[in-house]
Formats: structure tokens, sequence, C-alpha cells
DNA sequence: CTTTCTAATCAATTAACTTTGATCTGTTTG
DNA sequence: CAAACAGATCAAAGTTAATTGATTAGAAAG
């Protein structure tokens, strides 16, 4: 049982967002920091926080304090499980055989 | 190259909510029409279609009409394409080789 | 051809989420 | 310790999405 369907939903809500996703494909290449997500973003700071306490409070990133700087990084666990739901729903409407459908 | 983000972000929004992944689960066991959605779930007939409709738009599921009827499938290619877009970013973040990273 | 049934649509309300600018906290540097 | 910096937080405004009840359209049955 891959996750629960009411943290499947917290996941996609923290995922369902342009800037979210931009965030989600930036920190795909490794951690940055806030100052670096802004600059890569062109985004006001505290709109970038809003998005990223979302993202947090939903599991998806993590933060790493230094000195004062905060370094965000992907959660890749939880990612994967989604990516592992949606998947198996895909499965159950389909018996594509490429898709790994309920197993490991 | 699983699915653009402008795409995935569509999908996205329209699974990220309670009711539509509801609707989702219910669509898993297979084609259903409206009515036997409305009584599964507890719905209110317009708010249903409401959902639906925003899940149609995204791709996530296709309409059959038949008679009075309309039966809902599931488009299983799109949320397994998801389920990759997903499965690839969380590779990225890390190498658990179980992981299909971005292959096939 | 009128009634009934399924389902879509619409307008109005309500609710949820985002953006913005300002302020506040903690950290480093001079 | 004062100034500068990185980020979080907050309240107000703006925007988007969801709910509700009523209406409409098409199909089947009487």
């Amino acid at each position: 049982m891959p996750l629960a369907a009411g943290q499947a939903r917290q996941l996609l809500k923290a995922l369902a967002d342009p800037i979210r996703i931009q965030v989600v494909e930036a920190l795909g290449g490794g951690e940055r920091c806030v100052c670096e997500l802004t600059a890569e973003l062109g985004l006001a700071q505290s709109k970038l926080s809003f998005h990223l306490k979302v993202m947090k409070e939903a599991g998806l990133i993590e933060a790493r304090e230094e000195g004062r700087w905060t370094y965000y990084h992907l959660q890749p666990e939880l990612l994967g499980q989604l990516g592992a739901w949606l998947a198996s729903l895909a499965c159950q409407a389909s018996r594509i055989p490429a898709l790994t459908c309920g197993s490991s």
C-alpha cells in the first residue's frame, strides 16, 4: 500500500501549481538556498517563502538551516510513493505490463 | 520525455481534491455511470458533474454516452505518464535504483 | 406528445488560495 | 552594538475554485 489517499491529496495539492513545479524542478538539480531560488525563478522573497511553506508542510521538501541561509531539498520518498500510487491506479485501469502495477 | 510540466500541472490540479480522488478510485474499479457515482459517493448531481468536468478537461477521464446514461472511465495513459514524471523527479533527488528513473 | 429520467449548465454565493508590502527575528559583519 | 542580510510571518487585497439550487436538453417510456 504505497500511500493513503489523504496524504496523496495533500502532496498533489502541493505540486499542482506552476511556481511549485518550477521549485520542484529546480530542486531536482540538487539543494538550493532561498536566495538562489528567488534569483533563478525571479520571485519576490515572500512569495517564494509562502510556496516553500506549502511544500514543506506537505512533506515534499525539507529545509536545512546553515548560518543565515536556509537550504531546501526534495524529499524523494514521498514523490516516489506518489508516483507509485498513480502508476497503480493507471494499472488498474489498463493492463499495460510496462507499468509496474502494484509490485515491489 | 514523459510529460510537459504544464500538462503535469493541469493533471495534478485535477487530482488534488478529495472528491476527485474518490472518483478516480471508484473508476479504478472500472467504468461507472454518473448515477452510480452519485450514489456511491453520496454527492449532489451537479456537484459531481462539476468535478467530472474538471477531470475530463484535464484528460484524466473520458466519457462514453449510451442512451440516457453517461459512463466515465479513467484515461490510464496520462495517469501513468504523470506517475512516471514524479518517479523521475524522485530519482533525480536520490539514486534509489528500485525507482525506474528515466528509463523506458 | 407528454411525462420521466439522466446529466449538463448557469448564476449567485461561499470558501479557499495567492499575492503584496510591511514588519519581525535571527545571523553575520564592521 | 549598529548596520546589513536572509528568511519567515502577517494582514489586507486580489484572484480563483467549489457549492448550491434552478433551469435546460436529450433520451426513453407511457
